[in-house]
DNA sequence: CGTATATCAGATACACTGAAATAC
DNA sequence: CGTATTTCAGTGCATCTGATATAC
């Protein structure tokens, strides 16, 4: 031990938008690492729960669920399809579109996921009680939903 | 308008780590547009704050305080001092410290990123009652003092 | 024709790493 | 000697842009 802590002023550490990138951050680090364990990524977490939740859908009805960009939900579903947890084939309906199908191994792997994730949102709320959990997420949820779509999704009007 | 908005799953819209990574997109996208019709970043007002609460610094000094890297340092001061916001001179008592000063400029300056700072946190917390707010920020910083330093600065026992 | 899909190649932003030179 | 400061060059990650080919 050399340096020592040093606290940022006070009007600093009460701004809201500084204070919600700090605790991003740290919520990120935390479902990172123990995502990272399982050699799995959020993104991985969040299509899969979306197929389980919605059903099968296309690359395109992925990405505005999850808000992964569709130009990014490429790697990710080419992951998923590589170790089984989904099938991708093209819709017979329409030429254009894949079906992206949840499997066996993949609703495995999503409770696997599942679990990891809820640890690591214990572990990020841990400080704060019950009530306090419940109502930091109605606030960010109000926020999110009043402000455009939190993820903003592919393409608002090109 | 074409594409329906495509909600996300319920599951997925109430996870705590989900809702913190969108709501801290939104604030910096507010903050961001607000202080870019300034040419301004969210460093500079950072840093420009912190030299007018706590006085002239060190560099490392004003790394700890703001949770700007080190290494990002230099490039916000270089800005800074070339707009004559601030100064930098050798410190004669560590010739390998500079000291920074805030200047006349600089506290000027601050004055109007302050303004456009809250205007786009009360615009990010419009949704929310004043009590709301309050309260969001109470949590936040409980989340954010818990855990490590937010930001988490520079050089943890390397 | 305009629009949507799937894909790729690259740009941008942010936090961080590693190492140098200098001074304590 | 080990440690701290300033600086630079470069990595890793996440988000987004732009362009392509294809199908509606």
């Amino acid at each position: 031990m050399s340096t020592p802590p040093e606290p940022a002023p006070a009007r600093l550490r009460a701004i809201p938008s500084r204070l919600l990138a700090g605790s991003a951050l740290v919520a990120d680090r935390l479902v990172g690492e123990r995502l990272a364990a399982e050699g799995a990524h959020k993104w991985h977490f969040a299509v899969l729960l979306t197929l389980a939740e919605a059903g099968p859908a296309s690359q395109a009805e992925l990405s505005r669920r999850t808000g992964i960009h569709r130009s990014d939900m490429v790697a990710v579903l080419n992951e998923l399809a590589d170790t089984d947890c989904v099938r991708r084939d093209p819709d017979p309906a329409d030429r254009r579109r894949n079906v992206v199908t949840l499997t066996a191994v993949g609703r495995r792997r999503l409770a696997r996921l599942d679990a990891l994730i809820r640890e690591a949102q214990d572990e990020l709320l841990a400080p704060l009680t019950p009530d306090e959990r419940d109502e930091l997420i109605r606030l960010l949820a109000t926020l999110t939903d009043h402000h455009g779509p939190a993820h903003p999704g592919p393409d608002r009007t090109p």
